[in-house]
DNA sequence: CGTCCGCTTGACAACTGTCAACTGTTGTGG
DNA sequence: CCACAACAGTTGACAGTTGTCAAGCGGACG
C-alpha cells in the first residue's frame, strides 16, 4: 500500500481532495503539447452564469448513449469516463478518455444526435448544461463561448494526436505514450503522478491504442521488466511511474 | 478520356460545374453516417451576415501553418486542400481532406495558434471570415453559431471514424474506406461518383491511412485486379468505380 | 535526352495478431 | 464456508499481415 515511490519534488502535499483515489500534489512542469487550461475557473464561470444539474453516475452508468438526442452538454467534475464510438457493423473503439474539467457531449453537435456513448468507468459526478440555454448564454457572454471552444478545439486537437500516435508509432511506444498522456492528464489537474490506476482492463486499452489486449499486456511487462514501471503488489492495474523519462523515450525509439 | 463508365442510374447530367475536374450529377442516396447538409445555404447565410475575403491558393500553398495565430476561419469555396498534423519530433500525419463547403482552422480554437497545417492540393478558393468578427455575429444571429458547431461537430466525428478506422481495420479495408468515403463526399456534393481523381500520391494516402506507399499500391492493384476499381489509360490516380457495392463489402470482409 | 519522381512488384523480415494454456482474483450459489 | 464458474491478466508458440528493401518501369520536366 505505501510502496508507491515519490518523485523527489514532492515537498509538501496539499490537503485531501475530493477526487478519486488519487492524491492531489503540487502542479507540475507542464509538456509542450498539452498546456495546462484554467478550469476551475471555468467551472466558476459556469455555475455564476448557468444553472447546472448535477448527476453521479456510477462504474458502467451511462452520461449519454450513441442515438440520444443532444439536449445537454456535460462538464465532468469528478471521475472517470470513456467515449465510444460505435459503428454499425458492431464495431465499438474507444474514441476518448475524460477527467475532471473535460467538457463531454460534443459528438452530438453535428446531427443533434449522439454519435457516441459516454460511460463512466468509476463513479462519477457531471454537471449537466442544457445545449440551448449554454447558447443562449455564450451570445449574451462571450467568455462562455471562448471557453466552449476552446474544449471543443482540445477536443479536435485530442484525436487528431490520438490519430498520429496508432498511424506512426509501433506498439509498444503508444502505450509508452498512453501512459505518459495519463501522467499529464493527472498533472495538468494537480494530481500526483507518480502512481496511476487504470480503471480500465486490458482490453479497452488495446481497443483505444488499435491494438490486442495479449500486445498491451507484453508492452507494459517489458517497460516493468525493465524497471521503468512496476505494479503494485498483483493489483496489475496499478502502475507506479519509476521513470518518466525513461517512458517518453520509449515513445521515439522502438 | 470518354472511357470513364457510368452508374446506371445516371439519366441526365445537370451543366457544368465550376468544380476540379469533376462533372457534377444528380445528388445520390447518402450513407447513414454522413448525411447531407445545406452547405450552399451555409454559404449564403454567410455572406449575407459577414464580409469575407476571397483567397485563391496555387496547388502547394498554405491556407494557415501550424503555430500560426488563429485570426481567420476559412471556407473551402473550390477545390481540395489536406490538413497535416505535425509533431514535435518531426513526425507528420494527414488528419484530413477538405473538400467545398468544409469549414477549415478549427484546430486553433484550443490555444489560439493552429496546430495543423492546410495545405492546397489543387487550385483552390477559400472564404476567410475573422474569428473575431464570427463569433460576434454569431451572438446576434443563432443561426450561424449553429452552423459553426455542426461543422466543428462534424469534423469530431469524422476524426472518430478515422480512428476506428485505422484501429479495426486491415490495410485493404481501409483503402476500400477511403474510396467509398471520397465518393460519398462526392455524392454529398451533387458531383458525378462513378470516378474519382486522387490529387495525392501513394505516400499521402498512406499516411493517411497509416500505412506504407507500397501497401496502397498493392490494394489499389488488388481492387482493379477484382474489377471493383479501374485506372485510366496511365494516369494512376484517375480511379474510376465500377463496383461500389463490392468495394464496400471489401470494408466489412477482409 | 537524361534525371527525377511516382508507381508497381517481388522477396524477405519483423511486428503484431491468433490460439492456447495457465494463474490468480472475484463473485455466486450450494 | 467452500466449490465452482467467470473473468482478467500473463506468457509461449506460431501464423499472417504489413513493413522494408530492392529493382524496374514510365511519365514529367528541364
Amino acid at each position: 500500500m505505501t510502496l508507491i515511490a515519490r518523485h523527489s519534488n514532492v515537498d509538501q502535499l496539499p490537503p485531501v481532495w475530493a477526487w478519486t483515489n488519487a492524491i492531489p500534489q503540487r502542479a507540475q512542469p507542464q509538456s509542450r503539447r498539452h498546456t495546462p487550461w484554467p478550469w476551475e475557473s471555468v467551472l466558476m464561470l459556469l455555475s455564476n452564469t448557468l444553472t447546472r444539474q448535477h448527476r453521479v453516475l456510477q462504474a458502467g452508468d451511462a452520461v449519454y448513449r450513441a442515438g440520444e438526442h443532444l439536449s445537454n452538454l456535460y462538464v465532468l467534475n469528478s471521475g472517470f469516463v470513456k467515449v465510444m464510438s460505435l459503428a454499425s457493423d458492431g464495431r465499438e473503439q474507444l474514441v476518448s478518455l475524460k477527467w475532471r474539467g473535460d467538457w463531454l457531449g460534443f459528438d452530438g453537435m453535428a446531427t443533434s444526435h449522439h454519435s457516441c456513448e459516454a460511460l463512466a468507468l468509476d463513479t462519477s459526478e457531471v454537471w449537466a448544461f442544457k445545449y440551448e440555454a449554454l447558447l443562449a448564454a455564450s451570445a449574451q457572454t462571450p467568455e462562455l463561448l471562448t471557453v466552449l471552444h476552446e474544449a471543443m478545439g482540445r477536443e479536435l486537437t485530442h484525436d487528431r494526436d490520438a490519430l498520429m500516435s496508432v498511424c506512426t508509432l509501433p506498439a509498444e511506444a503508444r502505450v509508452a505514450e498512453f501512459l505518459c498522456h495519463w501522467v499529464e492528464s493527472l498533472a495538468a489537474r494537480g494530481l500526483r503522478t507518480d502512481a496511476i490506476t487504470l480503471r480500465m482492463t486490458r482490453a479497452e486499452i488495446g481497443n483505444y491504442l488499435g491494438m490486442t489486449l495479449e500486445s498491451v499486456s507484453r508492452a507494459l511487462s517489458k517497460l516493468a521488466r525493465q524497471q521503468v514501471i512496476s505494479f503494485v503488489e498483483k493489483r496489475r492495474r496499478d502502475v507506479c511511474i519509476l521513470d518518466l523519462k525513461a517512458l517518453t523515450a520509449f515513445i521515439q525509439r522502438q
